[in-house]
RNA sequence: GGGGAUGUAGCUCAGUUGGUUAGAGUGCCGGCCUGUCACGCCGGAGGUCGCGGGUUCAAGUCCCGUCAUCCUCGCCA
């Protein structure tokens, strides 16, 4: 007989009745009756009842053990009565009636309870996050997230894709988010940086002839920490295509995102393909370029019901400050009570609003602060655009473009939210396209790169030259998942006389183009494939489809907000010596703080 | 870096207008219990009320500072 196991906790069944097997697990459970014991054992694949009867040698032994103590059993099967089977477990028809008992690990009175799924405050979780993860629903997570890599990878290779792996060990990009750096030892004063993304080597692959990459890739980015984005690195599903359009990536990666939702989940799912909204339409009717379409509320602008109208405040702004009105449709709402409205008009001054016009339709009539302001046509103007009728309220936002945008999209959440009326259970995407160019930084007075610098222009070379360089879009893309973006990606700009001229509209002569991307630049001059590709957050998927809205529940060990990895304490002091080694030295400022007493958890300092 | 919330037993939390010895559940320890499966019953131990200062006859409670945690804004090409 094997020393710890001849089954899992999750095998027996009513056909193992009779034999002698030996489980071994943590023990979930003790149910003790004085004269007789019954003990849940767990181990990752399910649970068996042991009972111990008070003759055995061991009883006491058994009795006395703590939850999460490691124990190995060896016994006989034997069939519940009809009375006493337990149908909520698997193995619930058969229990094994303990004939030796040994205990391999015993375990502390423990700072969190492993058989309950009451919520524990993160830094104990992360403490003790072996013990957090041998808790049902995030072990779960964790291997729902093997398996959803493993799906993403035979589809990824189903469609000819081959797997890469880039360096780690890699150059700053003098773009994007803060990098993590790595001191030389070899060369003092310089650097590594751990990838933000294998952005620049997935297209050096492309340019390489290996025409389709993927991989499961990590990147690392210094900035802070969000519920759905963890601070410090997270994975992407990083794919290059060579010869391709853009339809012919959302093509590719959309059957493989459809794919892995349709399996891995029983929610509707948006069918294949996904539907594309322009990112100048998703701002004007979500106020989002990552709009959530479980959410039936379309914004529309009515700056024409408002225009040279009888509501001074909407007017004067439309004609003064290029403002715009937008409709915020609630469907059914004019049956709520006032204090619904009075809700919304607050949530919107909290947000920096002075204040949310807003008109019932109830009764055929008009009702509401703003409706004694629109005559008869403009109102019936106004029903028209934002598609409403009687039984519904509209709310109205009045700001310049940008900030009607922002504002009008929180209020289509919130009333969405409020009403009720979102879609449950579902999966809903879209691709955004047709992302611009360029954008204008208010901070620099100039124009920057509102995305990858590395993005096709669409037009090429004639728009960069022609067009206002506001005007010009990208072939830059994201895709959406119920309000949540999963990647972005885009068909690159693989002509260096295009890239050239890309870098002036933005202000950076060719010079500065050669310093900053000088491999990618050169590796352009010797016959590049046109070529695109995106990223899938594939902790985002996982977040998704676990139905969890912390990142933190799919990743096995996380940093905590304060980028601080708790169970081995990173990051840690080092010694002076490795210091040494490295050339580095550190500040003042540094210094004053390593003084004080180093916080629990943290590493000590210890002469290697 | 800014804002918000929270911090009381190992853990999850309650704690009134500032007023006697700070409570509950769970876990832990002990006792009882032969069919439980969140077993049940009885008893016990367990507290620097995050930390420091202040106001007050009196502070878990009010004020100031500070630390920690989570959420959020900035940031995330």
């Amino acid at each position: 007989m094997h020393l710890y196991r001849t089954h899992t906790c999750g095998q027996l069944r009513a056909d193992d009745v009779g034999s002698t097997v030996r489980l071994s697990g943590w023990v979930q459970r003790k149910r003790d009756h004085g004269q007789l014991l019954f003990i849940d054992l767990r181990d990752h694949y399910g649970i068996t009842q042991l009972v111990c009867q008070p003759s055995s040698a061991f009883f006491e032994e058994a009795s006395r053990v703590r939850a999460e103590s490691v124990v190995t059993a060896t016994g006989r099967v034997v069939a519940r009565e009809a009375a006493t089977v337990n149908p909520a477990l698997p193995t619930g028809a058969v229990e094994v009636v303990v004939e030796e008992f040994a205990i391999e690990s015993a375990a502390e009175t423990l700072p969190l309870e492993v058989a309950s799924d009451r919520d524990y405050p993160e830094e104990t979780r992360l403490r003790y996050r072996f013990l957090d993860l041998r808790r049902q629903k995030i072990h779960e997570n964790i291997v729902l997230r093997s398996k959803i890599i493993t799906s993403l990878r035979q589809r990824m290779t189903a469609q000819g894709f081959t797997e890469f792996q880039t360096p780690i060990l890699t150059a700053s990009s003098p773009e994007g988010a803060r990098d993590f750096l790595v001191p030389s030892r070899l060369h003092p004063g310089h650097f590594y940086a751990l990838p933000q993304a294998p952005q620049q080597y997935k297209q050096l692959l492309m340019i390489s002839g290996f025409d389709r990459y993927f991989q499961i890739a990590p990147c690392f980015r210094d900035e802070d920490a969000r519920a759905d984005r963890s601070p410090g690195e997270f994975y992407q599903l990083d794919v290059e295509m060579s010869f391709v359009t853009q339809q012919d990536v959302f093509d590719a990666v959309g059957p493989v995102i459809h794919g892995v939702f349709a399996e891995f989940s029983d929610w509707e799912v948006t069918p294949y393909p996904f539907p594309q909204i322009t990112y100048h339409d998703a701002l004007l009717h979500y106020g989002s370029d990552k709009p959530d379409l479980r959410n039936p509320i379309k914004i529309q602008d009515v700056t024409e019901v408002f225009a040279g109208g009888g509501f001074a405040v909407f007017a004067r702004a439309i004609e003064g400050k290029n403002a715009v009105v937008r409709a915020i449709p609630a469907p059914g709402a004019a049956g709520q009570p006032r204090s619904y409205f009075d809700k919304m008009v607050a949530f919107a001054q909290g947000l920096g609003a002075p204040g949310l016009g807003y008109i019932i339709f109830q009764d055929g009539a008009a009702k509401g602060p703003v409706a004694k302001f629109l005559d008869e046509p403009r109102l019936a103007r106004l029903k028209e655009l934002a598609g409403i009728g009687d039984g519904d309220a509209v709310f109205f936002v009045c700001d310049t473009k940008a900030g009607a945008e922002k504002l009008s999209g929180q209020v289509r959440n919130q009333a969405g939210e409020q009403l009720g009326i979102c879609e449950k259970n579902a999966y809903r995407f879209c691709w955004i396209v047709d992302f611009p160019m360029y954008e204008y930084d208010e901070e620099l007075k100039q124009v920057v790169f509102s995305h990858n610098p590395f993005s096709m222009p669409q037009g090429g070379m004639d728009a960069l030259n022609d067009q206002d360089p506001l005007t010009i879009k990208a072939f830059q893309y994201d895709i959406v998942c119920n309000g949540i973006e999963l990647s972005s990606g885009a068909i690159r700009n693989h002509r260096p006389d295009i890239m050239v001229r890309a870098f002036e509209v933005a202000g950076y002569g060719r010079e500065e183009l050669e310093n900053r991307f000088g491999g990618m630049f050169r590796a352009l001059q010797y016959g590049a494939p046109p070529h695109g590709g995106i990223a899938p957050g594939v902790d985002r998927i996982v977040m998704l489809l676990a139905d969890t809205p912390n990142i933190r529940e799919v990743t096995a060990f996380p940093l905590n907000q304060q980028a601080q990895e708790l169970l081995l304490g990173a990051p840690s002091r080092v010694t002076d010596k490795q210091l040494k080694e490295l050339n580095l030295q550190l500040s003042p400022l540094a210094r004053e703080k390593l003084r004080g007493e180093p916080p629990k958890g943290e590493t000590p300092v210890v002469e290697l």
